[in-house]
DNA sequence: TACGCTATTGAAAGCGCTTTCAAAAAAACC
DNA sequence: GGTTTTTTTGAAAGCGCTTTCAATAGCGTA
């Protein structure tokens, strides 16, 4: 293999002899269309521009005050030639590498989805590209993602809950800007982002006990993921204060999916505890169990009253259409993207809580006593 | 799996070159990583294993031959120091850059999502990292984003479906090698994995016409997406082929999204056209026309049967779980990343077609006539 | 007018790797 | 045994950019 910048060279000369010039082409057309030029390098630039290198490399990074004349010519031969500087020698040089590594735990998480297009969304704004990497809720494989983003020179990591261990961060943190989501957290070069999901939560139960409900059921998610832990705190804090009742058998534990809330959901029929609503600590059980409720001949809301947790946009086609926890999920994404580029710029702004609020739709409703 | 990484590794990673050569530690200092091992270069490993850094590179790259006991001393050398070889560098000293473009149209596409997983999961067994960029269904975006891909030296790019002309694509293929879905395609360098989205179509006529159904409403996608045609157009032979009622008003567009489901279902019941079920030319757009059928008092399947198309993985968790026509996303996603490699290792495979079959559930039932 | 500063600029040294090119070593040939 | 191939290896030249370091130019001041 190899030698393959020079196979590109001599395949990107004059193959086909299509004169046919678009006039004014895009350099995005450029680079498709057949006879072009060979890519523009800064020293093409500053040779052409009459200044050296350095001046060229100042100009672009801003890394020192250059004549005003100066930067008109070279910004001027860059447009002329198309010129964008080489990511990858870049790299090499020390330099920026704009690219960011993104943490996430599955790609196509349908919660976490909205926020890697928020984060996409932004760093396209400022050029840069955003670098996806999942962990599978695996905090090995989470660590040796982040790894392999270090060592692709990435200019900063942004890192979607998961289960790394602050310390883990913190020490990632020295090495290059951290942005993380859903916990709270302090230190030099970090910015974090939290939920609250423990306020979500209570704000689910407040709603229900409004509605006259009192034996409130509550499908948690694996206590090992940081956000289960907290929205089960929440429902648990908001029952006890309301004086609501409070029983071991309705917390049953599951794993976040549809066909665990579906699992879990029978299991709470099974165990005959009554309940006149739950609560689920995502909207895909939430959608799992309800299917489960359906099995049984239990209508909703009718029968029993449900949220969800997430409302994830799918959440307003169900049937009936769902009340749920919302937070907004795309932007967290482009907050933690915009912190990024505080964290870069060497500004520091404060931690962050994003507020939860509820969606009330159709599937809860007032308990007849 | 990869290797794992421990905490030191990640957080020894020095940010200048340290001064201190120690000269040749033993194996026992490596293997402890005093204060701060820098990290490893091709050159450290040549030195250590007393050979040209020429050398290292041919082995690492299978370049050329090297001899047996070469190769044992270096493959232990870069075992020893654990030295992974730099993107940044490789990339522009003309090899590979270990990374592949991926074009999506939407990072958070439930539809592609899967197909994006696939792909990761593929790459990563191969150490390659994907690099994915959305066009959001827009050629020039598409355009752009792959001109970016191109620019950040990717050594191949999976393009899922998106509007991007079949010459657009042949001539990128020129330059590096390219895998594309939605479309059937033959050029030097180029490999397409298409979907029988008519069979597709005609796999749910057959199935409602068997239940005795003849009036088949059909909402398609945009006709500007690839997709959609294919699928109205199976719908359409299909239903001539089974001598089906064919009425021009039983057909209706929408734009693959929940709301314009729901809002096409609400046009065909205002427009009063007599239909005992419905095909959706996706999920998302069944479960809006699910919820309209609900608020105008229809149910699914007594009233009317319905079926999607893609069978996203929420759709065995609808009320009643929809009945639809599957293709393999995630797989199409592995298929994808396996046919890159063989492109990348100049094998080149025969375009394949996707095979689509249906996932019978609860939506469908016989039409009592 | 001479001297000390500061603002601008260029020369040159890499960053870590791949890839000629040519020499050295080993194998094959007559 | 000498010579021609063939195989293995190393030296050295970059890839395109950033970054000291030192030089030049422009100014203010005494």
């Amino acid at each position: 293999m190899g030698r393959s910048v020079t196979d590109t060279e001599i395949r990107l000369m004059p193959k086909k002899t299509d004169q046919t010039k678009a006039s004014a082409p895009t350099s995005a057309d450029a680079a498709l269309s057949s006879p072009r030029p060979a890519r523009a390098t800064l020293t093409m630039v500053a040779e052409r521009a009459g200044v050296s290198p350095s001046t060229v490399s100042r100009i672009l990074n801003g890394t020192a005050q250059v004549s005003i004349e100066k930067q008109a010519m070279v910004k001027a031969v860059i447009e002329e030639l198309g010129f964008r500087p080489d990511p990858a020698a870049r790299s090499l040089a020390g330099g920026r590498t704009m690219s960011i590594g993104v943490l996430t735990q599955y790609i196509d998480s349908p919660y976490y989805g909205e926020a890697l297009r928020g984060i996409e969304d932004e760093l396209h704004k400022a050029n840069y590209v955003p670098l996806f990497v999942s962990g599978h809720w695996n905090e090995a494989e989470e660590k040796n993602r982040l790894f392999m983003l270090q060592e692709r020179k990435v200019d900063g990591i942004i890192v979607l809950t998961g289960k790394l261990s602050d310390e883990t961060l913190i020490d990632m943190a020295a090495l290059v800007p951290v942005v993380v989501t859903g916990r709270q957290l302090t230190a030099p070069n970090l910015f974090s982002i939290d939920f609250d999901n423990a306020e979500g939560a209570r704000l689910a139960v407040r709603h229900l006990h409004a509605l006259g409900h009192s034996r409130v059921a509550f499908i948690s998610g694996p206590l090992d993921h940081p956000d289960a832990g907290q929205r089960l705190q929440g429902y648990q804090s908001e029952v006890a204060q309301k004086e609501m009742v409070t029983d071991k058998d309705l917390v049953v534990f599951s794993d976040f999916q549809e066909t665990g809330g579906f699992r879990a959901m029978n299991n709470l029929l099974e165990s005959r505890t009554q309940f006149t609503a739950v609560i689920t600590a995502n909207d895909q059980m939430a959608y799992g169990a309800r299917l489960a409720l359906h099995r049984a001949g239990l209508r909703v809301p009718e029968d029993v009253s449900l949220i969800g947790f997430d409302d994830l946009p799918h959440s307003a086609f169900t049937l009936p259409p769902l009340t749920s926890v919302r937070q907004s999920v795309y932007e967290i994404g482009t907050s933690a993207a915009n912190a990024m580029f505080d964290l870069l710029n060497k500004k520091s702004p404060p931690p962050k809580l994003v507020a939860a609020e509820l969606v009330v739709r159709e599937s809860t409703r007032i308990h007849r006593r």
